[in-house]
DNA sequence: TCAACTTTGTGAACGTGTGCACGAGTGCCT
DNA sequence: AGGCACTCGTGCACACGTTCACAAAGTTGA
């Protein structure tokens, strides 16, 4: 196809450490600095430098020996290998508590994920304004999704309704999606599905706790409770 | 020191996984399921069979060859690996819109993780009630995570005020936190913090979408911007 | 120009996580 | 009782991710 093909793959575990970067280096940039080196990076990033340097690595050769990267120039190679230079649109789906938080947050479209839409299958809700949105019903997804070219839902339901949420929003086109519901979906496998679960993340916590805790203390119990 | 030390260590990547079977297993208790294979498990969470019985395998051998395990005594299991046998009092800091409608959610109660004390700095902000608990001001914090026995913090501040929040966390005798705001935080080793951020969820489905729509596209610009 | 110093980019070693494949128990049916 | 079907628990090989260590490449100062 291409003449060439510089497309190299970047590592997931390097995809989900470029936002962090991108955090720092836009910070930076506002505060003046010119240039920045992976040591200092990866200082403020929490993380080792040559984890660093691998990672930006797979972007291309940015940086300078003897210098380090220039801050404003690693801004725009990162944001465009992550696709932030141009808006994503979102879909909410689900304005029940959950959603109208999200809807009202704001910290999504100036992040470039403008919320263009909000549904609910809930006709009581319909038409109710969430963060300067007309809450619409949820028949009306595909011709949203569409109109707005829509990649990315965002899926603030109960539990019960989430997987059919999910699939109409795969059925209207919609490429990934932001689960917020404590529940396993099944899509395609084409579909990029990312979980955000409260009650996983403090129970994880409550492991480590737990741990701390003594651990092994009264796990005495060893015989079964019920049945045969 | 013990007679006897079955404290195997779990994986962090079986401690993530734990939370998602044990939803799947008190689903299925529910519903009246007796027992359940690795393969029945493996099909709901959505990973491979193998998979479960390994992690499964670093709390015991719970289950019975020829017939799998069963729900009612590996929910305890589980609960009890994870420390759930027990509530895990939260204190919410920031009352801001995140921290609101993280006290609003209720599904932190729910799942044994009460929200007991919710603070802020904003004298403005204090008195005011959420979830019917009265927001206090973070001076207090000291004295309300002693007196409620709370190990788990809930960070809900801007991103400029995470830090200092934080640090009052630790200060006050929090040893687990679950960080909503978009920055690093720096704590000493032995606290535990997990990190919810949606900007880093949106920006890794976007680097999908971007990947997704053609890759190396218009990305000719070879020549540095800015500076010599 | 040259030497000393800084910092990147990456090969190689190590550690962690995943998935296959199979031995070893267990229950069921005849 | 014995054989058959089923499913767990786990050793092993492979893939992925992390960290070290160092050559290459650049800068600075005399």
């Amino acid at each position: 196809m291409s003449p060439e093909r510089p497309r190299r793959r970047v590592p997931d575990a390097t995809v989900s450490r470029l936002p962090v970067y991108l955090g720092i280096l836009a910070e930076q940039a506002q505060a003046g600095v010119a240039n920045i080196s992976s040591d200092g990076l990866a200082e403020l990033a929490g993380v080792n430098a040559a984890k660093v340097r691998k990672d930006l690595s797979y972007l291309g050769s940015y940086g300078t020996r003897g210098v380090g990267y220039e801050v404003g120039y690693l801004v725009y190679q990162v944001r465009r290998e992550l696709g932030l230079t141009h808006d994503w649109p979102v879909v909410i789906v689900g304005a029940g508590n959950l959603g109208q938080a999200l809807a009202g947050y704001g910290g999504f479209g100036d992040r470039g994920f403008p919320v263009v839409g909000i549904v609910d299958v809930d006709t009581s809700k319909v038409g109710s304004v969430l963060g300067g949105l007309r809450v619409r019903h949820i028949d009306e997804l595909p011709q949203l999704v569409q109109s707005k070219r829509i990649n990315i839902g965002v899926l603030a339901t109960p539990p019960a309704a989430a997987q059919d949420a999910a699939d109409r929003l795969v059925k209207a086109g919609v490429t990934s999606i932001l689960n917020f519901a404590s529940v396993v979906l099944t899509v395609p496998r084409a579909i990029e599905v990312r979980k955000v679960d409260l009650a996983v993340e403090l129970q994880i916590l409550s492991y480590h706790e737990q741990r701390r805790a003594g651990g092994a203390l009264h796990a005495v119990g060893s015989g079964r409770s019920a049945s045969a």
